[in-house]
DNA sequence: CGCGGCTTTGATGTTCATCAAGTAAAGTGG
DNA sequence: CCACTTTACTTGATGAACATCAAAGCCGCG
């Protein structure tokens, strides 16, 4: 067995993102230390005050970060992809995480303990550099997204949000919302009911077609002009 | 003139936080290439979309991060302090500015070029480290913040407001408002008419006395409470 | 089968933005 | 320094946007 296979890393699609800047005798160190988790629709990957002893990337799927407040209810941070996450946020200044991860769709994570993560940083610059750019994007991104949903409406909120998921997260004017109507409410900032209610009117109104899950965007226009205008 | 006083950083009340683990002689290339700058209430020290080209940090004064929508409208991100600065959140990962920072009160900034700082965050794993650690921490400041403002109404998010720039920004009950009441708006998503309305609101339930730019608090509890339970 | 959670619709009242108008304060040019 | 302009501040009235409450249908799961 050659050393090429010795690893999976070394074929891993995200090691250009995340560890292009490592070299192969590290790489390798990493790789008989790191874990691979499956993780189905609702089962948390992270959970709020947990101490962080892992730096979590996403291999796969789909999932939200929220904070749950003492009232029971959520506020959702964002939702996110492979490339965007995410268990970033607070890892270098806290030794809790801030916030849950749950999935939204099967998912696959790999984890790193965070130690191996520090010590990699500590040694080698360029590593350091590259999660220094990551971080940033990824916080810049939640920012600049909460900015925008901030500065809309109710419809506007919607229409937004569905046009994020269509164009970012499911690439097609027709898509399977992984978000329940409640989980829409606690991204945006509104109630269910009138989560439903813009549903709603956006159906009779003819611009996007709703079979329980499943959207399609018909009138990707006046959608657009929604999310822009209000 | 013995080497200790070459150079200022070496008693720069923010070595500590920004460059501890800096070596001398890397500190001593630092400040001979660092630019001091003083700023008056209104000056800008960023402007969106400008090239970046130098890690700004505030060493004395209070500014406001905002960016301008194309209507003209402004949307204010977080007012800050030194040590929760700011010029961190974009640059490792663009190119330019994604916002805009202006000062609120007069201020003191220095700036240092970005290649010696990427050349640095290379070069020196411990500072990488501590870079890592600052940018965590103040994206991490932000997003939080905004999500506490969020979840609150007009009259919460106004107390909210007064409480965190009484605690966190003047550090007295009795302060002097460097927002306009228009910016304050802006920070917290709703219109001048409206925070107004509540500030007098709370005026006239004497929580609050108000002369100009001037506030005490009078009643800290009852603002604590309606921070909490609207 | 029944329970609980999610979804949907309607009715109602609260919260908020908008418009209008007036006062105070602050900057500008002669 | 004063008239002038502009910008900030303030209050009220009105309607739109939104939350809350209530009730009923739906679906999945034990």
């Amino acid at each position: 067995m050659g050393i090429d296979t010795l690893c999976s890393c070394e074929n891993c699609e995200l090691r250009e993102l995340f560890f292009s800047s490592v070299e192969r005798d590290e790489l390798f160190s990493l790789c008989t230390q790191r874990t691979e988790v499956n993780y189905f629709p609702g089962d948390f990957i992270i959970q709020q005050e947990m101490p962080i002893e892992e730096f979590i990337y996403l291999k796969s799927g789909l999932v939200k970060l929220f904070i749950s407040e003492e009232n029971g209810k959520e506020q959702i941070l964002t939702i996110a992809r492979p490339f965007n996450f995410v268990s970033m946020l607070s890892i270098f200044s806290s030794n809790k995480y801030n916030y849950s991860v749950q999935a939204l769709e099967q998912s696959v994570t790999c984890s790193i303990p965070m130690n191996q993560i520090n010590q990699l940083v500590e040694s080698n610059g360029r590593f350091a550099r590259s999660v220094l750019g990551k971080m940033s994007q990824v916080s810049d991104k939640i920012i600049k997204e909460m900015m925008e949903i901030r500065k809309r409406h109710l419809r506007g909120r919607i229409a937004y949000i569905l046009l994020y998921y269509s164009k970012e997260l499911a690439h097609s004017p027709e898509f399977e919302l992984a978000l329940s109507r409640k989980e829409i409410a606690e991204y945006i900032g509104m109630t269910t009911e009138n989560v439903i209610r813009s549903l709603t009117e956006f159906r009779k109104s003819k611009i996007i077609k709703i079979f329980g899950k499943v959207i399609e965007i018909i009138d990707m226009q006046r959608l657009e002009q929604i999310s822009k205008f209000g």
